[in-house]
DNA sequence: CGCTGTTAGATAACAGTGTTATGGAATTGT
DNA sequence: ACAATTCCATAACACTGTTATCTAACAGCG
């Protein structure tokens, strides 16, 4: 006797479409609701019918970043050399992170994404799990664990990253390639 | 034949003090200029006068936090174990992250702060640079330089404090501080 | 002293924000 | 056809950063 609840799938692709845009074009501060409600040819009640508000839209955007960004470093091949696949990987994580540095930032700043119980099922973390237990499996190595390595190995990228984008590295572009490449190479063992 | 021009330092502190209080509160989004304003026994207009506005008042106080965060980091002993001192340095870093997350991020959220051309003259970074330089010097090598050592360490312990910081390390804290200590120690050579 | 030029900062207005109440059009089961 | 219920457009609210406007305080000079 009443009309089912069918909140509308498109509706919620498109907003989350143009709040992408609008994250990656100006900064996670600068997305107004109305701005991508009216980019979306909707309002903002949309907005809190379909999410719940600003923050679990940024949340749902900010998810389907880290799966976008996942499948990237996904998209690096295997090669037969697992450690030079492991470089690529760790090259790729900073050229992504820097095509992209309002929708890095947004996908790290805290507060915005609270993924399932276990974060280590994070897409890109899994795939930089995978490389890594293949380069120890290939050197017969049993310490570290494939764990330990992919996360030191995660904040490490992650931060030299960080650092780079808050602008608190010194020297060009070219100098910052360098040496996060030689800081890469650096942690083979 | 006019009034000299004069900025009530003291003033400039009150503004300061107060929007580093509610900084570390409630984050920098949560910050207010009239709430800042009105806690410091002003208005918005003396942000205006003084700073420049909102950004240059969070610059700022975002300044002030990397001197504090480089003096504690400062007063981490020095003993006549580098490497020691090394890993005391690192946890530090780690302890007054977490000590003060809303800083701590406010600080590295890009946009907000810009140092002086060289950002390698930062208190924060020379305590490291001098703390990896005794190393070195201790261990009689030549590769890597200081520099690229201090680097690659802020990096590492950057990006794990980031990760912490965003939620997205899993386990408990305790496990959060061993996995960090392990890392730090994995570092030596 | 009085006058004048200038500055610091209070007051008030403006455009825009996230959020919430209200209401109407659309769609279902009866 | 009717009644119930959901989606979301409309409109109001409290708040934000920012910018004009203006006033009180001060310095130099006749």
């Amino acid at each position: 006797m009443a009309r089912p609840r069918s909140y509308d799938d498109d509706l919620r692709r498109r907003l989350i479409g143009c709040a992408s845009e609008a994250l990656s074009a100006h900064g996670s501060d600068a997305l107004s609701l109305r701005a991508v409600a009216t980019a979306a040819g909707t309002t903002t009640a949309a907005v809190y019918a379909l999410f719940g508000g600003r923050e679990e839209l940024l949340a749902a955007v900010v998810g389907e970043g880290f799966e976008r960004f996942g499948r990237h470093l996904a998209a690096v091949p295997r090669t037969h050399d697992p450690r030079a696949d492991l470089f690529a990987l760790g090259l790729a994580y900073r050229a992504n992170a820097l095509a992209n540095p309002h929708f890095y930032r947004a996908m790290f700043a805290s507060g915005t994404y609270r993924s399932s119980d276990d974060t280590l099922g994070e897409p890109t973390f899994l795939v930089l799990l995978e490389a890594a237990s293949r380069v120890l499996e290939a050197a017969g190595a049993a310490r570290p664990s494939p764990e330990e390595l992919a996360l030191h190995l995660w904040g490490l990228t992650h931060g030299l990253v960080g650092l780079e984008l808050a602008g608190l590295l010194p020297g060009t572009p070219a100098e910052h390639a360098e040496r996060y490449a030689a800081a890469l190479l650096r942690e083979r063992r």
